[in-house]
DNA sequence: CAGTGGTCTAGACCACACC
DNA sequence: GTGTGGTCTAGACCACTGG
């Protein structure tokens, strides 16, 4: 896998040969490579450039860490080992329902939250789109952010009418046990459906920053709308969720089965 | 948004400013951008390997495409645009069910697939892991590639053991028009629960190949898991789903909600 | 201090699509 | 040909960490 010195080594050559033996066994995880300058030596004296062009690529795929000044260190493998986590999980509607921090607290993991609730008049695209406010009319948000071992996990932005969610528990920036849902079905706006929306896509730089996300890491941010018995729009939620730290699990449960095709 | 010449500009100023000038209205989907040494001069007259360092930058966020020679454009903001497809949505069992092909026929797309069928000894850890064959038997893979309009859409790979296939329609490459869950309910495998896991991450350079993956564009793979009544896996899919062509969606229609904690 | 990676420069050559 | 982006080079300076 080293250099014989016949071919021609450019970038795409040098990722594609340091690729190979991450992937397969010369390197563990959290290994040092070779520093730029030794790189440059074995392929060939091509310059530095080429060389970090090529670990520039690798890093990009989520292959490469670099500490400076300490070198390149080969990144954990695809930890898809993640379990899948509760709140992403649709549940049989009769299974116990705990709130975020209980639940993961009787888990022994460290769970934690911030609450802020805003007035707003503008919202994102893709949230007006769905929550299709009259014209003029405000919204409630309430953004949590949540984490694990104090690892930023997702993000959460729910948006509700500013009619709905006056003087209701959701305008409260704390931790509702009971569940936002229940505390405006109290206020009469039941929710009778709900859609999950996913797009996957990279990261903004914003949510580089928010969510701590190593390089070359993409995001499932999903919207989920729910609906009252009219079909109007009750609240819009927006989730972020770092591609790195979830596995998003859905099941399906009895027959007759939603048979699709040949059967995605 | 120019450049009053009063800041220094890196590579990461650069892209900032061009990532702005295109999130806000300066520039529209398709659009070209100035040449590189336009660029070079605009922002100070920096050296024209700054301005490809930004570009790269975009272009891994996936804001950016180049047609070399022609320049550096726009590429389109999230295709929101695209409908959810329906061998995804999980539909209400009572709804028509057409095959792929059929059916975006009729919507007067351009429809193309290809299946390809292999008996295999070697899973994919991940299909094996929710396939769990019994020691020593071989498994059945059902190797799909979805085009529309000539772009590739989806790959589909779906794994059976083969003692369950053996002799049914599932082990003929061509399409199954009444789906291949029928065609085991038939052989009496009847398939009474699934599971949809979902995994966000960066194709391999393989499937970049295979889906024709502009680059920064990130995945979905979906294993889908079929059991029998015995809680027996009957099957497993893993579908791939480049970020940029997809959007995921369910449904959660009725009462009681599957309400999660605050609101997923 | 020395060594590392992060960045920038100025110049060069190439492949390709268009005129 | 001309102009574009794709690539590579050789050299330079900086910031940071460690000995």
């Amino acid at each position: 896998m080293e250099a014989p010195s016949t071919r021609k080594w450019g970038k795409v050559e040098i990722a594609a040969d340091l690729r190979n033996q991450i992937n397969h066994d010369d390197y563990e995880e959290g290994d040092k490579l070779p520093t730029e300058e030794a790189m440059r030596e074995t392929y060939g004296g091509v310059s530095r450039g080429t060389v970090r062009a090529a670990l520039d690529i690798l890093t990009g795929e989520g292959l490469l860490l670099s500490k400076r000044p300490h070198g390149h260190f080969v990144r954990g493998r695809r930890r898809m080992t993640h379990r899948p986590q509760s709140d992403l999980q649709v549940r049989p509607s009769d299974a116990p329902k705990d709130s975020f921090l209980t639940e993961l607290a009787e888990e022994g993991r460290e769970p934690a939250q911030t609450i802020a609730v805003e007035i707003v008049k503008e919202l994102p695209k893709p949230v007006a789109d769905r929550l299709k406010l009259p014209e003029g009319e405000n919204a409630v948000v309430r953004r949590r952010v949540r984490s694990l071992e104090g690892e930023p996990f997702l993000t959460n932005d729910s948006y509700f009418p500013l009619s709905i969610a006056q003087g209701t528990d959701a305008m409260s920036p704390v931790d509702v046990a009971r569940g936002i849902n229940r505390v405006l079905a109290d206020a009469g706006h039941v929710q009778v459906r709900a859609t999950d929306e996913f797009i996957i896509r990279m990261p903004t730089p914003d949510e580089q920053h928010r969510l701590e996300l190593a390089p070359g890491t993409p995001v499932a941010v999903q919207y989920t709308t729910g609906f009252d018995r009219n079909g109007k729009p009750l609240r819009v939620a927006e989730t972020t969720l770092p591609g790195d730290r979830h596995i998003i699990v859905y099941e399906r449960p009895g027959l007759p089965d939603p048979e699709v095709d040949e059967g995605q």
